[in-house]
DNA sequence: TCCCTTTCGAGAGCACTGCTCTCGTTTCGC
DNA sequence: GCGAAACGAGAGCAGTGCTCTCGAAAGGGA
């Protein structure tokens, strides 16, 4: 990767960026749904035949701003674990649950693009899973690092999940105790469903506004977890 | 609502009926997304126009196909409820999660249309809701009716939490201490969420196949409402 | 420097979509 | 029986994703 390039990779690359950010545009401002090729291309001035030099197709672009989602929530993450470095552990998975919900507010249509329901007869490319696990692998990095309360065990894990999560432990968490560590999915589970709760109306007219139980359970999987 | 009515009235019922059976079809066949108009009129062999007299558009059908989504996952919930009716309310618990999840598992894509990512620029009528509730009305249901076990309270419910849960429980379970309901809400985000994460592959690749995890996380739930 | 290959942008075009409007026909209620 | 309402079909509009072709531009080897 040279600095030393042609004029026409130079122009490709930028082209790539602009057209991804002019997605990303209408994607926040209508949806992943409505998000259109031509549009694109014609706010960008450029026919839309032009636009499939640089992307196959609808479901390419839209790959590209799912990882562009991922990787922004993970930021998101990161920086709310920097931020809270010496912090109490406790502390510290708060601001993790805060900064998702507030990432996710603010731009509800890129987590539905990531958590919601996937396009038909989409699978997600390899390319996205390293992106997606880093809000999972933040979350986790808080209960790896710190003392834990030891916690009543629950309910003994069955079937398959022993081994799941054995094998889960070994490469994420080595030591961390199976029962923590289903816990830990399961909130990782919580924190999305209740932010997609939240965001989809599921909450409206019962628990409205959602801050408040959204913060409560927060600090329930944080006790769950010994935090 | 007499038995006489006109050949008119019959024939539109009917054809309401048969336009809707079809749009699910080809929901369950292609999803949401991809659920088109003149699709479900050609494959009834009339004029995709003549469509419009029976739903006023795509959105209109759509939210017919989420009310009996809702109500068909209300059906599977009440009838797993009342297929439980004298048996212990922890198991009770349990078999209303393996149910919704059977019938999430078999219907993915109106799951996804009911707890999806909802049509961008769509605001759910009011004829949603009652069949939405549907499903935590079951799931409060079996709490509601069964002898708690004493659990520790947890972090207390601040801001406008307080009165959110009171003013639900007041409205569908008086009685119920404010943190019982509080996990009850939660443990319904949650049956849903990791619903929606086996569904949409978040869990491939770690904990798959998912179902030890989720009649662990039932089990999970139970102990924290003392079921 | 010339030339051949690759890359690129534009336009036309295809097969769709949701939706509207019109225009005869059928059916209903009076 | 007649007027009004409901109905089905067809044409048409504006939009979509995507493909193909064609001429222009840029690149690298001789």
């Amino acid at each position: 990767m040279p600095a030393i390039r042609t004029a026409r990779e130079r122009a490709r690359e930028e082209l790539t960026r602009e057209i991804k950010q002019e997605a990303r545009r209408q994607l926040a401002s209508v949806g992943a749904q409505q998000l259109s090729l031509r549009a694109v291309a014609r706010e960008l001035g450029m026919a839309s035949s032009a636009l499939y030099r640089y992307f196959a197709g609808r479901d390419e672009l839209l790959t590209a701003l799912i990882i562009d989602a991922y990787d922004e929530l993970g930021d998101v993450a990161d920086h709310a674990l920097a931020g809270t470095a010496g912090a109490a552990p406790r502390d510290r998975w708060c601001a993790l649950w805060t900064a998702a919900r507030d990432w996710a507010r603010a731009n509800p249509h890129e987590f539905a693009l990531v958590y919601g329901t996937p396009v038909p007869g989409y699978a997600a490319p390899r390319d996205t899973v390293e992106p997606a696990t880093r809000l999972p692998l933040a979350l986790l990095a808080v209960v790896r690092d710190a003392p834990l309360r030891p916690t009543p065990p629950g309910p003994a894990p069955r079937g398959a999940l022993p081994e799941q999560l054995a094998a889960l432990a070994a490469a994420l968490a080595p030591g961390l105790p199976p029962h923590v560590l289903a816990r830990a999915v399961t909130a990782w589970i919580q924190l999305v469903g209740l932010i997609g709760f939240e965001l989809h109306g599921h909450l409206v007219g019962s628990i409205d506004p959602a801050g408040d139980l959204f913060a409560w359970t927060a600090e329930q999987t944080a006790d769950a977890l010994g935090l």
